[in-house]
DNA sequence: AATCGATTGTGAACAAGAGAACTAGCTTGT
DNA sequence: ACAAGCTAGTTCTCTTGTTCACAATCGATT
């Protein structure tokens, strides 16, 4: 009944920030660098000093005071906190424009989530071979997952059938999907669902770009 | 010297959301859909009521108590508040997988950011024919953005190239850029920086995954 | 051994956001 | 005309996240 690991709960905005960490620590392990501040590490990661030390706080006290990070080992702690020891695989539903793309794209495989399935509603790209990998029906998907691996699902398929196919992926035991179908999904407690919306980007670009161009306008006005 | 426009500050977090109700009453006006309430939109935005409200409020009040909001006009009101009515074009840079994908998108087009020129470095590409559209390579850049047209960059570049091009996409004086690249890239003040990073969401959904696949096993062991 | 400069780890103030609860005002029915 | 029922708009409280400031601690140097 007790908690069971109540030491730390790390805060969903130091998640968000672990994997950037991760990324600097790793260039500067590959140029050989072997200990870092926290300020070099702000600069890198694009953050303040003072995030930095608290972010890696709640892994623990990995520092050393007036000396600073030893790269490799805080890679490592990071690397255990991010599980990476666990191989997850990932799931792209849906394989048009941008799920060809993202089947092709390595940065998938290189930062440790290979991509282990392929799948459409399209009897025609059924079977037909993309980077190396026989697209499957998405009728199958449960036979995909029946080993009980750990695997994320990706949503690539059009606005229209993204709720479908998510309801599919959580029935088949997916507990994390990352949908790039720009509509709202919604899936059950205990499953992780993250967005990411190429337009609505744009859209909020788009905003700041008008914002500031008519203030330029006020601004010449008041000059008159 | 006295603020030319202070009756509102959008909050960030507001600006953010406003595209996904602008999504939503689209499809409520396709559906001939003439008023909707703060609840309705709420659940099709996949947010609280309140914050529904709390958000449109920053726009006015373009509501009616008791009734709802007008879905054409609100639709027209965020339409203004979002500069749609600007065109506001879309420079892609790097035309990789993930760029090649990005130009054939219709969903940026569809929303109203047309691809206006499609960029890279290879000279292999340049010249070639994209969606429609001729690549031209990034040393003319500054000839792209002549006429002075607001303009979005999209950096889909690989990571190494991610800062020189954001610094050349400055230079020419785009104003907003949307960064695919892995890796921290920084602007000058004034400038607006959005990344997306695919590696980066899959690494935040392993982390949860993991996270509660040890919290299973630790609740298992308390139980035995 | 003692001091000094550097850097971490953290407590506390501060800011932003979310959500609940309340108020104000509209519409409809009688 | 009035009451009842909705629903927008607003206020308040709570939570989360950020930033600052400083004490604790380490390595180096004398």
């Amino acid at each position: 009944m007790a908690p069971v690991s109540p030491r730390r709960r790390i805060p969903e905005a130091t998640v968000a920030r672990l994997p950037v960490y991760h990324r600097s620590l790793t260039e500067l392990k590959e140029s050989g660098v072997t200990t870092v501040s926290s300020e070099q590490l702000a600069d890198l990661a694009g953050v303040n000093a003072a995030k930095v030390r608290k972010d890696l706080s709640y892994l623990g006290s990995y520092g050393t005071r007036g000396v600073g990070y030893e790269v490799e080992y805080l890679l490592f702690q990071i690397d255990r906190e991010l599980g990476f020891a666990n191989d997850l695989g990932v799931v792209i539903v849906g394989l048009g424009n941008l799920g060809q793309a993202l089947a092709n794209y390595d940065g998938f495989g290189d930062r440790g989530f290979p991509v282990t399935a392929l799948v459409d509603a399209d009897p025609a790209k059924v079977g037909s071979t993309l980077h190396g990998m026989q697209v499957q029906h998405i009728d199958d998907i449960e036979s995909i997952f029946a080993d009980g691996d750990l695997t994320i699902g990706i949503i690539a398929t059009p606005a229209a059938a993204a709720q479908g196919v998510a309801d599919r992926l959580v029935a088949a035991g997916v507990r994390s999907i990352l949908n790039f179908a720009p509509t709202v999904v919604t899936v059950p407690d205990g499953v992780h669902l993250r967005k990411v919306d190429l337009a609505l980007e744009l859209q909020i670009l788009g905003f700041y770009e008008q914002r500031d161009a008519t203030e330029a306008v006020n601004a010449a006005d008041s000059d008159s």
